[in-house]
DNA sequence: TTGTAAGCGTTATCAT
DNA sequence: ATGATAACGCTTACAA
């Protein structure tokens, strides 16, 4: 197999603890002769010796990794929130593993056992199968285990979730501003859990008095395409569309104008998440701006603050939204 | 920290040894009571035992992982190409250990570094550091090291490249089917190694007798824009454009819309990738299709191939690419 | 300054 | 059918 510090010791004629001492040369309080380090060193050098992280984590019992699942990279959101976590971590000296679970709930376990058994420090959820009554999220209540759920918002482990009130309150201002008397918010269907975003709709246009649809769609952009068919050749359709995400918010626009809608004359469209994608569209997106990089930094410093005190209580972090005003709406 | 083996020994009065046979079931040969099995089952479930990855890594000296090295996220075809490696990997029982070198590549290094202290069995390049002369890439030569290294050529470690030749003749036939006399082609600006997209536009518009004029372009969006800004501003610009990744078309697009033409109108836009985004940008994205998802499959076999037989020889697999007539060309 | 030995959690090889 | 023990590669007391 590969090198070892006994192959080293071995190659110098020292004992394994000289090797280990030399390699980590943080251990200020015992010294090692210059001639015998410089040894040391030059044989590991030509022995392309690489410490094993197995060996190091099972008799430190720290990995210094975290774990992050999402259900797959599809959606710019997804691909820039686990980017904007990977680098926020890197910079405090994580790492992460990646699992996806392709939106198969029973992946998604299978995704959770195996960040466990590699021993992970903490975990981020971009998914929403952990929920009360959950194994894991027994599991994790009870151990006080270091996990993030992101927008989900249960009090027994820490959460992230975005205020979209805020920013849906700005969207239908500005659309009304704009002389829309009615929108239509292309909402997720079948979500688990409770729809903040068609919550937060909802009272947004009560608050500006204007009428508000709204419609189910699927998470691929098949169902965006569909979506936005079906809506231009409804009878007696809004003249602005909100839709739950950047990403499926180009399949709404996608099946918008196969029906021959211009966009934003006849079908003024807002998306939400605030991607970098959105900015290069066509039109660019005006959108609901989350601010992803500021997420996955909080959401690391968050998972670390639990990390570093287990006994921390969870915390609920509420990240405000706000319009971000670009040419589709 | 966790339940071990050994608590589970403990509880159940029985000795770390039938514990372990217990929870390898695989092991036929010897066979275990069905008493005991149930009553350590039971212990080992109540405890919320599981394996330690670290322990069994060092023990086996198989990992079971694949190391991924990318610059970033950013662009589709990277996300997408990541997701699909690894759902490929995950499909033949591997892991993908994914790192991110934010194009630094003093960071890649490490990464790399970090890769292999954890023992991954092999590595999928997606960034073009290691090369002849550099310190890994005479490792993995030497080591014979399973990895392969996408979109080079070297030939003492596996390579996965796309034929483009093909592509950009049936690109440049399709604009000269459409009545471009001139094609202009946005490559990547300082490639430190051969540039085959190059290389394969010129040969296509020699073949078909038509003009070729070359821009250079960062690999930020932003480059994207200012490409597409200052080619619009041209004085005798082509009538049609070939950009070398979707990615990037859709900044040079944003760009030629800023100065006020359309497309496919004023400039015909031709990408290169075949990403899904590519699919639902407006105009949807005529483009060189690589294959993103056989890529993957392909790239996770090859390298598997060495991972189960080390002395296996390295491989240059070529794979085909072919034009994707959507709208925007 | 350097060596010896125990231990981290598993699995595998012997015994019993 | 089950138990004891060594080994995997490393760090860390403790001795020398």
């Amino acid at each position: 197999m590969a090198v070892t510090i006994t192959d080293i010791a071995r190659r110098s004629g020292v004992a394994k603890s000289t090797v280990s001492r030399v390699l980590n040369r943080k251990t200020t309080a015992v010294a090692v002769s210059d001639t015998t380090r410089r040894l040391v060193e030059k044989v590991a050098h030509d022995l392309n010796y690489r410490p094993s992280f197995s060996a190091r984590a099972l008799n430190s019992g720290k990995t210094r990794t975290l774990g992050l699942v999402c259900g797959d990279f599809q959606s710019p959101y997804v691909s820039e929130m686990v980017a904007a976590e990977m680098v926020a971590a890197e910079a405090r000296g994580y790492h992460v593993l990646v699992s996806v679970t392709q939106w198969n709930p029973e992946k998604e376990l299978q995704c959770l056992e195996m960040l466990l058994e590699r021993r992970v420090e903490g975990i981020l959820m971009l998914t929403d199968v952990v929920r009360p009554g959950n194994e894991y999220y027994e599991y994790f209540k009870k151990e006080r285990f270091p996990v993030v759920l992101q927008e989900c918002d249960y009090s027994d482990v820490s959460t992230l979730t975005h205020d979209c009130q805020a920013g849906f309150d700005e969207a239908v201002a500005h659309l009304k501003a704009r002389g829309h008397r009615g929108v239509g918010f292309v909402r997720q269907e079948a979500k688990p859990t409770r729809d903040y975003k068609m919550i937060a709709f909802a009272q947004a246009c009560q608050k500006h008095q204007v009428a508000a649809v709204t419609y189910d769609c699927g998470v691929t952009l098949d169902c965006g395409k569909e979506v936005g068919w079906r809506i231009a050749r409804a009878a007696n359709r809004p003249s602005a569309l909100i839709v739950y995400s950047d990403y499926m918010a180009t399949g709404v626009i996608y099946g918008l104008r196969k029906q021959g809608l211009s966009i934003p004359e006849d079908m003024a469209v807002i998306g939400m998440d605030g991607t970098q994608l959105g900015g290069v569209y066509y039109p660019p997106l005006t959108t609901i701006d989350v601010g992803i990089t500021a997420t996955g930094g909080a959401i690391v410093d968050l998972v670390l603050r639990q990390v570093e005190d287990r006994n921390r209580a969870p915390e609920q972090l509420v990240l405000p939204t706000r319009l971000l005003v670009r040419e589709s709406a």
